[in-house]
DNA sequence: GCCATATGTCAGCAGCGCTCACATCGAGGG
DNA sequence: CCCTCGATGTGAGCGCTGCTGACATATGGC
């Protein structure tokens, strides 16, 4: 498409960067993932690319505009990974259990996402669209087709989808937040105590 | 102690405070518990209370000595209002359920000052080690009890416990993060919610 | 080929955390 | 009783940040 002298007097940096806006992007992404929110900084993120501190503004108005730009990106990202694990089942439960396993994996792997995608309180919805609304019904109606097949009692689908969420929300904050029995924990670690607590949560813990 | 002049010309201000350090830390405590740790600004601070902008660096080494401090306060008023709830009950299922009950009212009603104990990752510990150690033990004491007396089902404590932990944590967690089903929650909701939460996990969601 | 527009640059503002040399004060020893 | 010393506060200032506005340059539609 563009065509920049390729091999002549060496280097002649083109004033024009091309695809700053993906490349700002790609970089932020990065950055974050490796190193937490906080981190990011647009003057050295100009430097890297080498273009002047000011040209990011040209493409995102404001840091936190960037920040929601990696966010949705992660969001989306961790939406695939739901979706891929849940595809792979069949029955309700086990279904459940591995959106559970794929949830808690993926903040073992990118904390520093996860924590982004949840403290953006971002303009749209604090949770991120993405791993909420259609993900959210699918969840109940995988749990009402549960209850119908006998396998989940009947209890309010709501409630049973709200504690389900709060149990896998809550194990993968724990690692993120570094919580001293789950801290640095393998992706194989994780997945075994997604396991673990949801087929608790399964079976019950009082006998009331 | 100290007597400067009260009521003779007007304001005569003196050189030193008197009592900086616990100003600090209170105006400080104050601003994160309404508005969040990142809106905490040291020169601001100094502003507030008349000093200046060097001045609070003779009492802690960097903002986030400031901040550590904070959470330490935040942590010890959690692990009272903890202690408080689990005082008050007798059998282990409900002093379980109290203690779920008051960690997510808490959260409720100050939200970043639980942001702010989870996210400090100090040096200490990440969970702030009040809200955790002994307090932890106390929870597993209770569960084997629970197991001895027949209420709780022979799984492996340490399982239990963190997946209780999980669910609460993790309902609190939802709140402060504002997932959409729990955004805006009365601390009477929450301590609702948290009830019915827990009850569903004593009782089981699935009839394997 | 020419112009509107998108995209980049440079210089600079205000605010931040933090430091250093110096001022001021209270307490305790000569 | 004064005098010194350490704790505490001040003022100026450094280097950094996010962000802005005026200006430069490249590019796509006429």
């Amino acid at each position: 498409m563009l065509c920049y002298p390729r091999g002549m007097p060496s280097e002649a940096k083109p004033y024009h960067h091309g695809n700053l806006r993906d490349a700002l992007l790609d970089a932020a992404f990065r950055r974050v993932d490796a190193d937490g929110a906080d981190e990011l900084n647009m003057r050295e993120l100009a430097r890297e690319l080498g273009v002047s501190s000011a040209a990011p503004f040209r493409h995102f108005a404001d840091k936190q505009v960037l920040l929601a730009a990696v966010a949705e990106r992660a969001a989306s990202l961790l939406g695939r990974a739901l979706d891929e694990a849940s595809e792979r089942c069949d029955d309700a439960l086990t279904q459940f259990r591995a959106m559970a396993v794929a949830y808690v994996r993926f903040t073992a792997e990118h904390p520093a996402l996860f924590r982004l995608i949840h403290d953006s309180e971002g303009v749209s919805s604090g949770f991120v669209g993405e791993v909420s609304d259609e993900r959210r019904a699918k969840l109940i109606a995988l749990i009402i087709e549960g209850q119908n097949a006998g396998l989940i009692p009947d209890a309010d689908p709501e409630l049973i989808a709200l504690t389900s969420e709060a149990l896998t929300h809550g194990l993968a904050r724990m690692i993120v937040d570094r919580h001293p029995r789950v801290r640095d924990l393998s992706s194989e670690d994780a997945r075994k105590l997604a396991l673990a607590t949801t087929q608790l949560l399964q079976a019950g813990i009082g006998l009331s």
